[in-house]
RNA sequence: GGGCGGCUAGCUCAGUGGGAGAGCGCUUGCCUCACACGCAAGAGGUCGUUGGUUCAAACCCAACGCCGCCCA
């Protein structure tokens, strides 16, 4: 056995065992206890990032930890095909090409996006097999393939003919770049340094009233102006009319509750075609609606001097304008949010467009009502607040997109203009059967066929034997910031189409930030590469790592040195087992039964914390709480395993002693267990080692050790062995004696068995009789060494103590705390009083 | 603007009402036949600030400050 661990000479082999003997692979008509996940879609843009790499960690623990507790698990993989960001990307190749993808044409644009699709598939899929996930890749999913097209067709004709789906022109964010409408959720607010311009409009009857906006450019497509009713300043002109400069058109002048009167001069320009509140403004008093911009952002103003001209230029060129004619009342510094595209980073236009909506109302109550009867249990639990507060205030959802790259609408017109709706593209029109049919130019938002997902992936609409097996999943794991994108529509679509919620369990990971305590960022260079620290430090270590923080807070900033620490471990690890196996001889069992007559102080000890360990790590996992998992697994394995119970029973395992044999292989075997869905390939390959006829650890059972090893009295003899051998080092380091020799005497009252294995580990020897030595303070004795008495440290222990005292006997000298404390608090602390005069008592023995 | 989270050792973080913790880093001593990716012993903290509740506050409450995230 190679003297270090080394993660890249096992890892890619364990693998493709599992693999290729099917471990990963679920049975739909097994009878054991279902556990389903569908594995979110990674977006397709590039590679993984460190939040995949945690969120896939945690989705793989519970995978391994499903298996080892006796359930069918499927684990199945997929990813998305990202319309908008995908279309992005191809974009920018293009254009580093020197071409467009209107250059190109549709066909050719489709098949670069067929090449993209599949060079970034494979890569995902080969950074998850790096990761270790245990994925069932005979079901692997991509929401483009012909099935799930399929799914997101019916659900489309469903919801249409219930008639949740309609067609209507509303304010959107449109995206001049990408040329199509986004969703509120894809854009990025950033703070700009503006103008706030005031300008005159004049009034018809030989008055005028002065507006303030940041977007002058917009006043070609206003229509209106607006006061509040309870504005006194403006009562008189409601009902007259404005005259728009620059333009000439008639303007009414309205009442309305929704303008601010503090806001500028407390007069607003309606643009019903370029704001969502003018938009509401202009349907409540009969507004004419003009839209006053082409898909590109440029001015679409016909017969004015500004048509054509990008937003910024006519916003230029009409200030100066509006300057000349002595329009513009002042200018003001102005600072404010501007949205921007999430994707292509474009300024984001309010825009009237004509588009595809889907009714929230039913979905959104059924989703709230699902939540709030606890179908959903949300982990941390203050997130279901995030998404029932998301869910209240929605509004009918935006599923149309103008790309070329998604799935198509499933609407076809004909040249009469009738419309049919179908699954599948109908041979003639529904209504007048002409052959003439064109399809809808719009695609489907892909969140709309995400929030398929954990059903379409399983063969809805068809009646699957997986969707009868695994449906509802268990478990959906995520970053908050998909709650409301995501989470909150499978759960949706999951009622609707299935009747049942999606799945049961919400659990929210932490975000990684980069050191500085910001989002990482590509562009800033502060990302970090998960498949640069697996070449580094191991899966496992990025594992653990991840497991250590993922549901600790909900941010974490990257610590590269904690990875390590981890590494460290595997090799710690590594080297127990090394330990363990070069004993001679033969050990006789993994079997507990043997281990009924048990003699030794240690052993009863080890297994008594191997049992608190395996009971702390399962809670752990079942509470979502995984950092106390890998806490105790860590502390136990290096603290208690390595550090006392191998230190103590070396000698026994070189002599071959069976006993210690068996409880170190004990350990180790189900230390290998309950670490392998935190660390799953160091422990495969240390858990084959050990002796014994073995299969996969991966497939082992859950260690249910209970109570069986509970021993406190060896836990508190124990103890007392691990206070005396500390305090003898302490002592032999502060007079610099040397690592072994020196003599301890101890009173009689302290057992045999804690002085032998005290002396042991501490390189002293045992005596009855000690003339010179320095007392313990740990326990009635002393301790002496060759080179001197070792009592330097004395002075500072008896500091230490009396200090302790004080703190301590000040609390009980409280009468109110006598009073009114709980009797064990006071009990507990008066033992400690006592244990420390004890101490203190002995310290000061020798001074007399 | 609304919401959420964080502020504890030099760094990254645990700790939810009664004894301030871990990993890394640092200091000192050790290549002790599992491991120098190690062993042992140490140093290091008015637990963001100010009030309040309580016999008792890192922990509960209020206000404030700073950092960050989500949403508008």
């Amino acid at each position: 056995m190679p003297k270090a661990f080394d993660p890249q000479a096992i890892e890619a082999g364990w693998y493709a065992r599992w693999e290729s003997d099917g471990l990963f692979i679920a049975d739909p008509t097994s009878d054991r206890p279902k556990f389903a996940m569908c594995f979110p879609p990674p977006n397709i843009t590039g590679e993984l990032h460190m939040g995949h790499a945690l969120q896939t960690a945690v989705y793989d623990l519970l995978a391994r930890y499903k298996r080892m507790t006796g359930h069918e698990v499927l684990f199945l993989p997929g990813y998305d095909h990202a319309a908008i960001a995908t279309q992005n990307v191809i974009e920018k190749q293009l254009a580093r090409e020197g071409t467009t993808k209107e250059e190109l044409g549709r066909e050719q644009f489709d098949a670069r996006v067929e090449a993209w699709y599949e060079q970034v598939g494979a890569t995902i899929i080969n950074q998850l097999r790096l990761l270790g996930a245990s994925m069932d890749w005979t079901r692997l999913r991509f929401t483009m393939d012909s099935r799930y097209y399929r799914s997101v067709m019916t659900a489309f004709v469903a919801f249409y003919e219930k008639g949740w789906i309609y067609r209507a022109p509303r304010i959107v964010n449109w995206c001049p770049h990408d040329r199509s409408a986004i969703s509120d959720l894809e854009i990025e607010w950033q703070e700009h340094q503006d103008t706030l311009y005031f300008i005159k409009y004049p009034v018809e009857g030989g008055d005028d009233v002065t507006i303030a906006t940041v977007r002058p450019e917009t006043m070609l497509a206003d229509t209106g102006v607006a006061v509040n009713p309870d504005d006194k300043r403006y009562r008189d002109l409601v009902g007259k009319t404005a005259v728009l400069p620059l333009v000439g058109r008639k303007l009414p002048i309205v009442a309305d509750e929704a303008v601010e009167k503090d806001f500028g001069t407390g007069a607003l320009k309606v643009t019903p075609g370029h704001d969502p509140m003018d938009y509401d403004i202009g349907q409540r008093h009969g507004l004419e609606i003009v839209n006053g911009m082409h898909p590109d952002g440029s001015m679409n103003v016909p017969g004015l001097p500004y048509d054509g001209l990008p937003g910024l230029e006519a916003r230029e060129r009409i200030v100066k304008e509006l300057k000349a004619q002595g329009l513009l009342v002042k200018e003001e510094p102005y600072a404010h949010e501007v949205g921007h595209c999430d994707r292509c980073h474009a300024v984001i236009e309010p825009l009237i467009s004509e588009q595809w909506w889907l009714s929230m109302r039913d979905l959104r109550d059924n989703a709230v009502a699902a939540s709030e009867a606890g179908e959903v249990g949300w982990h941390p639990d203050r997130y279901e607040r995030t998404y029932l507060d998301w869910l209240r205030g929605l509004r009918d959802w935006n599923i149309g997109r103008q790309l070329w790259l998604g799935h198509r609408v499933p609407v076809y017109y004909c040249a009469m203009g009738h419309t049919t709706v179908s699954v599948d593209p109908p041979a003639m029109c529904g209504e007048c059967d002409s052959r003439d049919l064109t399809q809808d130019t719009d695609v489907l938002d892909t969140w709309f066929s995400s929030a398929l997902w954990p059903f379409a992936t399983l063969g809805w609409p068809d009646d699957t034997d997986d969707l009868k097996a695994f449906y509802p999943t268990d478990i959906n794991c995520t970053a908050r910031e998909i709650i409301n994108l995501w989470v909150s529509r499978m759960i949706m679509t999951g009622i609707e189409f299935m009747g049942d919620v999606p799945f049961e369990d919400v659990v929210i990971h932490c975000v990684v930030q980069a050191s500085d305590g910001r989002r990482m960022s590509k562009s800033l260079g502060t990302g970090v590469d998960p498949r640069e620290l697996m070449s580094r430090y191991g899966a496992d270590a990025l594992r653990a790592w991840a497991m250590s923080v993922a549901m600790s807070s909900q941010d974490v900033r990257f610590d590269e040195s904690r990875v390590e620490g981890y590494r460290r471990f595997c090799n710690k690890l590594w080297n127990a087992t090394r330990l363990v196996l070069s004993s001679p001889g033969t050990a006789s069992a993994v079997e507990p039964g043997a281990f009924e007559a048990r003699e030794h102080l240690e052993d009863r000890w080890i297994l008594s914390r191997l049992a608190a360990a395996c009971r702390d790590i399962t809670e752990g996992i079942e509470g979502f709480t995984f950092q106390d998992s890998i806490n105790a697994a860590y502390g136990f394995a290096w603290n208690e395993l390595c550090d006392w119970y191998l230190e103590s029973v070396k000698e026994r395992l070189r002599a071959g002693d069976a006993a210690a044999q068996d409880v170190a292989y004990l350990c180790l075997d189900n230390l290998f267990r309950v670490l392998h869905p935190f660390m799953p390939f160091v422990t495969e390959e240390l858990w084959s080692r050990l002796p014994g006829d073995r299969d996969y650890v991966m497939r082992a059972d859950w260690p249910q050790l209970q109570d069986r090893f509970v021993d406190p009295g060896a836990e508190e003899q124990f103890g007392q062995v691990m206070t005396i051998v500390e305090e003898i080092r302490g002592h032999r380091q502060a007079a610099g004696a040397p690592r072994r020799g020196g003599q301890i005497q101890l009173d009689g009252s302290i057992d045999r068995k804690v002085g032998a294995l005290a002396a042991k580990l501490a390189q002293v020897e045992l005596v009855d009789d000690l003339e010179h030595g320095t007392p313990l303070a740990a326990a009635p004795g002393r301790v002496s060494f060759p080179t001197g008495l070792g009592d330097a440290r004395r002075g500072k222990e008896r500091k230490r103590l009396e200090d302790d005292l004080a703190k301590v006997e000040a609390k009980l000298g409280n009468a109110q705390f006598r009073d009114k404390a709980p009797a064990e608090v006071v009990a507990n602390l008066d033992d400690r009083a006592a244990g420390i005069r004890e101490a203190l008592d002995r310290l000061k023995e020798q001074d007399s």
